[in-house]
DNA sequence: TTGTACGCGTTATCAG
DNA sequence: CTGATAACGCGTACAA
């Protein structure tokens, strides 16, 4: 490139990074910059700055809508800061999360967020291999040696339970993630709940996915006969319902239902499923605020974001 | 790190690539990089190698569960190869499109994965300025220099179309998104279908948002009085669905609906919505193979894949 | 203002 | 099998 300006390579480098460079040599870089198709090399630029400009994205599965809608706000965010994001996929996956971590040290990322399994969060914690900036998003431990930002989960599941409480609901039972800490924090939300009301636990641990769900829903109603159930996410929730159809159950005659996460879908079920929506918009800005502090003040406090939920009462949970 | 092991950098390089070391050096080599947590510095390696093992990944909308789907595919398959996917949203806006296209050249991404709008598709094609290998995805011009995989959008809007009119719906209304070849395409099929029929055409191109879905609809109902309609992709189902909700409409009596993308809440809303199922899956993976294909033979001839949607017939279309 | 020289961390080549 | 050396493309201190 430098030849083809016929100009020394610092002067290139000035010249496309504004430095002091005269109009004159400044036309002839610009001239060469098109007449070659001259694109700045990004791994040699950072190699040099030991500034990637890349943060890492780490989740447990993109296709977890509130997934998406978190690493979307970030990409939105990262790229307005000149930023690049790269998205890791880890299925809730302690080998895969470790795999990732490792490939995320090698890209010498600027910052990570993070969506851990309860696994990983315990590792990360006891021993802190990773030395780049972290913030953790959706799962999180108190007290904890990094940032963090998550739903307020215990109040939020005592929230759904209590309006159900209040709906006259008396066998509330609960299906809840068995591999984040997210799941754990709804379960002890919703049990603390119905023990207070002197209602039976009859919450339960499942692999989120919607197939799981749907059994268990089958198991419980054969079993339990609960006349109300609350979902930890928006899969499970799907799962519910598909059961619920299947055993051609009323809702909320039958059994009433809710859940977290405000799909668009939610609205359009009948009778419109009742959820707990979180500001998945502000937890993925607030994400990327607290990385970007820390990036520019490793120093900080660790500082964790809790936000609240908002419950959407719909059809679903409406009093019997 | 050399020094940290003793030896020379050469020796370290062969002893972590499995290169020719003994034994005795090789321990050395692996003692130091526990004893200092030594990771090895990609862009370094990508500097040296001319080989960034990345691809990009630049759709309109991650939210879009076509592009999730599409996305989780593709990262699940490159990080199987060793490759890194750097996630780019365009909001369907060219001059996004032409920046990220900008920062994927100066990232020497290995390939490209492409969904472009309208415009930058024939700007691509007009004057070719990426030199990596490049795959169009849901998007694509016939006998173009670029390999592509998408759905056969006409054939599959004509289907659908053909199944309202089976179903004796007249008046067949549609909602196209305004700005990927894909809305003109399933415009086309729907067109072609309608009129082979004898019956209106009553197509419009929106915004491919669930709120403009939703006054187009609410306009649509007041003026032309469909008996049926059909949705481009499942935002603009949604809003149908809205507005229908809000309009007391019932389905299929009064409007039956039809859409693309078979989400999950799909047979979830009542009655079950009609829809074309995307094999995302193949999608995806037909993307990967075109480019790691691509990468591996730069000279072959430009390839398009083109696969076949799946109609799955629902209530929300029942024979009146 | 401009050019020269060096180093970022790695790998490839070439001697030894 | 191993080490010195160069080079990948860029940014910056230093000299001119």
């Amino acid at each position: 490139m430098a030849r083809a300006a016929g100009v020394s390579p610092a002067t290139v480098s000035r010249a496309l990074s504004g430095g002091p460079v005269s109009a004159e040599l400044r036309k002839k870089v610009e001239k060469a910059v098109k007449a070659i198709g001259y694109r700045p090399n990004l791994s040699a630029r950072r190699l040099r700055s030991q500034n990637t400009k890349t943060i890492g994205l780490v989740v447990a599965d993109i296709r977890n809508p509130f997934f998406t809608a978190v690493s979307r706000v970030v990409e939105d965010m990262a790229y307005a800061q000149g930023m690049r994001v790269v998205l890791c996929n880890t299925d809730e996956n302690p080998e895969r999360e470790a795999f990732y971590l490792r490939s995320m040290q090698e890209e010498r990322v600027t910052g990570l967020i993070l969506a851990p399994t309860e696994t990983t969060l315990h590792k990360l914690e006891k021993d802190p291999l990773l030395e780049v900036p972290v913030v953790m998003v959706d799962r999180y431990l108190a007290s904890s040696r990094y940032d963090a930002v998550a739903l307020d989960n215990v109040q939020a599941a005592r929230v759904l339970v209590e309006h159900l409480i209040a709906s006259g609901k008396k066998r509330i039972a609960g299906l809840f993630g068995n591999s984040s800490r997210t799941g754990q924090e709804r379960y002890q939300g919703y049990a603390e709940a119905v023990t207070k009301a002197g209602l039976p636990v009859l919450g339960q641990f499942i692999r989120p996915y919607t197939s799981d769900a749907e059994s268990a829903l089958r198991q419980l109603w054969a079993s339990e006969k609960p006349d109300a159930i609350i979902a930890s996410n928006s899969l499970t929730a799907g799962g519910i319902l598909r059961a619920v159809k299947a055993l051609k159950l009323r809702i909320p005659e039958d059994l009433a239902v809710a859940a977290f996460d405000n799909e668009p879908w939610a609205s359009l079920v009948e009778p419109g499923l009742t959820v707990i929506a979180q500001p998945v918009d502000d937890i993925g800005h607030a994400a990327m605020q607290l990385l970007s502090d820390r990036i520019q003040n490793p120093g900080l406090q660790p500082r964790t974001v809790m936000l609240g939920g908002e419950l959407i009462v719909r059809g679903s949970s409406a009093t019997g």
